[in-house]
DNA sequence: CGCAGTGTTGAAGAGCCTCAAAGCTCGTGG
DNA sequence: CCACGAGCTTTGAGGCTCTTCAACACTGCG
């Protein structure tokens, strides 16, 4: 069912989000030759994210305190994975740039794509408090992370109330789509599935302003969709080939043009959720 | 595919959880004619959850904190609603005995049960954080929970760090098994599936002290199950009598007496968790 | 007794998976 | 320069899993 690559220890561009060869990526082009973490001088103060509309302002003492909570920043080339399942895990993250997916294996090599990793994210704490990661983390373009130390995770709690609230904030959100993945897996046919899923990839990259007119960047390939919705690639292909007169996503750029229509078919409506918090 | 019985606003056994007529409930007989919502004499202190060896324990300063955190009791018959999906949430609760499940409806009327709610789960933070509950929680047999106020949360935060950080472990955990379910929707066929379900749902009321020799108590329907696993309920019934050398389950209680040929089914490593915190 | 909810079983058909193969693009090496 | 291979997409055909429809048995209750 799925590519079963797993392990190879996360070497350069081992491919493990089936993205092995293209050492550049449109849409995400960072920094060159970057070592993996690097103290940036600038940080959260100016970070384009926070000021996005989805996500709530900090007050000044949460960015005081981010900027000292931060540890710095990781880069990914297209590929390269972030960590493994099951790796212990010193440091958890918000990704900042770029695009990525977490992933679990089963005993027999299937995978399962859990989520897409978007700017905003934070991923790792799970791992870092029950001390092994529950999923894989890979990037499929380049990307930024801003890296946080999990011994340093009590300063959170005993510093800012604020910043405390906030995590359980991330945490409970992250809980919420991951039941409306569920009942997507178990309630609607490869059609809907695929419609519910086009239309929120690109309505949370739209909402992050990465949309020119009505294509965001989504540097996936068929098959990280197919195991992100538990269908065949195959029948993927198929039902992307069925869905495009609504939705068009080739090279790399996804594009809907016909909302309404998708929307009708994932039987979903498209209500605008409360700003939340970033990391 | 699922019941599709939606709204009527919580009423007297009203059969949500498709338990409509009997009135109590074998393994979790509670009190009789309690009001919704009692400020009970004792709590935390006496609480018989604190002492098991799946949750962590408490320091005497977030015991006391939680004393006079909780707002009292709330007890629900078998089948009413303790919220449902879309309402506002004042109050979040921590399942103290009994057991439920939390669903989400489509807008065809397919129900697709999230999750099932076991004494020590913490529901409805979701809820109270985005002020819109994200799922329906109903009881399947009578229930008590421990029910917190959403006006005091910061409370936690400013004055307890421990508790703060213990709600985010409680939401990153819960997250964490939301996942899992992912991958066994996505990846697992329909045995597979439910050997999975049955290993998951006897480990974990097993390790909450509920099992008697091999047997749980278990007080749902196979609809129920179905609406779990994303199948239907004709195919629930035959897999259910595929798996019936190895588990059995009848009459609300569920006996799973080859636990390996389950996991070797399901692909499973049941490896012991780290204990968790409790709200 | 009739009825409603639940569990069980059989049969037919749809949806999705697997197997197979071909076209495409891009990078590599002769 | 072109041939070749690798990875991705696309298409077709056959078959299995699961769904849907239907019917019946059992239970407890009005």
């Amino acid at each position: 069912m799925a590519a079963g690559v797993r392990g190879s220890g996360g070497g350069q561009g081992a491919g493990q989000l089936t993205q092995p060869r293209v050492p550049k990526q449109p849409g995400a082009g960072l920094g060159d030759d970057l070592p993996p973490l690097s103290a940036m001088p600038s940080a959260c103060a100016t970070c384009a994210l926070r000021s996005k509309p989805v996500f709530t302002d900090f007050t000044p003492h949460e960015l005081a305190f981010m900027e000292d909570f931060r540890v710095g920043e990781t880069h990914l080339r297209a590929g390269e994975v972030l960590y493994h399942e099951g790796d212990a895990l010193d440091l958890f993250y918000t990704a900042k740039t770029g695009q990525g997916a977490r992933y679990k294996y089963l005993t027999n090599g299937d995978r399962q794509l859990v989520n897409f990793v978007f700017p905003g994210d934070t991923i790792g704490l799970q791992g870092v408090l029950a001390n092994e990661a529950a999923y894989t983390v890979a990037a499929a373009s380049d990307m930024v992370f801003c890296t946080f130390r999990r011994t340093r995770l009590n300063e959170i709690f005993a510093q800012s109330p604020d910043r405390g609230y906030a995590l359980v904030w991330i945490t409970a959100a992250e809980e919420h789509f991951l039941s409306e993945i569920i009942a997507t897996l178990g309630q609607r046919k490869a059609q809907q599935r695929m419609a519910w899923a086009l239309l929120k990839i690109h309505r949370r990259l739209s909402d992050l302003g990465l949309a020119l007119g009505d294509a965001v960047p989504f540097p996936f390939r068929q098959r990280d969709l197919a195991d992100a919705l538990g269908l065949s690639l195959v029948h993927t292909n198929k039902t992307l080939a069925c869905l495009r007169p609504h939705a068009q996503w080739q090279d790399g750029i996804l594009r809907v043009t016909n909302t309404r229509a998708l929307s009708d078919l994932a039987m979903l409506n498209q209500d605008q959720p409360p700003p939340r918090p970033l990391l």
